[in-house]
DNA sequence: CTTGACCCTGTAGCCGTCTACAGGGTCTAA
DNA sequence: TTAGACCCTGTAGACGGCTACAGGGTCAAG
């Protein structure tokens, strides 16, 4: 076979078989041409393309989110002003995300260093953390898993 | 009544009003005082910590994730190694969230450049943009809303 | 030509995150 | 004292995003 069936997809882009179809079906991947007997044929681009699936959802993207994304990712040809919105749209709310995402980190930053300088001053009895006791009560509560 | 209802917290928040007693019980939000009849009474600080939740929901974290962070938010106070080693796997996730976003921005970037230029340059009938055609026969296809 | 790995389709189930509803109690203003 | 808005609990349903399975076809090695 010239390309790539389901199955190896599936493992080259490390994303379970199942969902290779799944997304074909909701339009992230463009229906592969078919053998005589009815098999798939993918292309190296169809790897590529669910690479960029991956990243985007792990930044926050819905679905149909990514597949708008994606028409911008790989048709960089021909344009018009409808299109030109949305990328910027879609740029704001990652830059909001910047800024959100440097927001946190600097909180966790503060918080940390206050941890290091209590374990450096107190360095005793660890059994006293309030913190950690307070997660216990909140995981062990009804619905929590 | 001295606190808010959990209407009013809702209506406070911006968010739906079952949410709030589904935050309850996920441990997101810690269970209010009652009055003598039942009634839930919110402080001020409820409104904080749903702002709070709400923000991290939308960088990506899921609940469970919000709980832990929500630990950071409020209580600075004491400290022991395994918080701090919490605190060291989420300001990881958080780092690389902002790897993944600059360059997720940088592809968006380069897209919206070769929308401009285009733009610029044919400036004529704009109904002729691939690209919408193409979003336009995705959205139609069976399974996407 | 059979066997085992792989592919096909359709459909059902799972988890997380809400959201809605039923059936009942409370509170306040007229 | 009653109507209407609001609260309570428990539970069911919805939706996004997968993941699994059944029942059947294909293909290549032995």
């Amino acid at each position: 076979m010239d390309g790539l069936t389901r199955g190896q997809l599936a493992q080259r882009a490390q994303i379970n078989l199942e969902t290779v179809r799944f997304y074909e079906q909701k339009g992230l991947l463009s229906p592969a041409p078919r053998t005589a007997s009815g098999y798939r044929k993918y292309s190296e681009g169809a790897v590529a393309r669910l690479a960029f699936v991956k990243r985007a959802k792990d930044l926050g993207f819905s679905l149909e989110e990514v597949r708008e994304l994606l028409i911008f990712q790989e048709e960089h040809t021909g344009a018009c002003a409808e299109v030109r919105d949305l990328l910027q749209k879609k740029l704001a709310v990652v830059r909001n995300k910047k800024v959100e995402l440097e927001r946190l980190q600097s909180h966790l930053l503060a918080a940390l260093r206050n941890c290091n300088q209590a374990l450096r001053q107190q360095s005793q009895h660890p059994d006293t953390c309030p913190v950690l006791k307070r997660m216990a009560r909140s995981r062990s509560r009804k619905g929590v898993r």
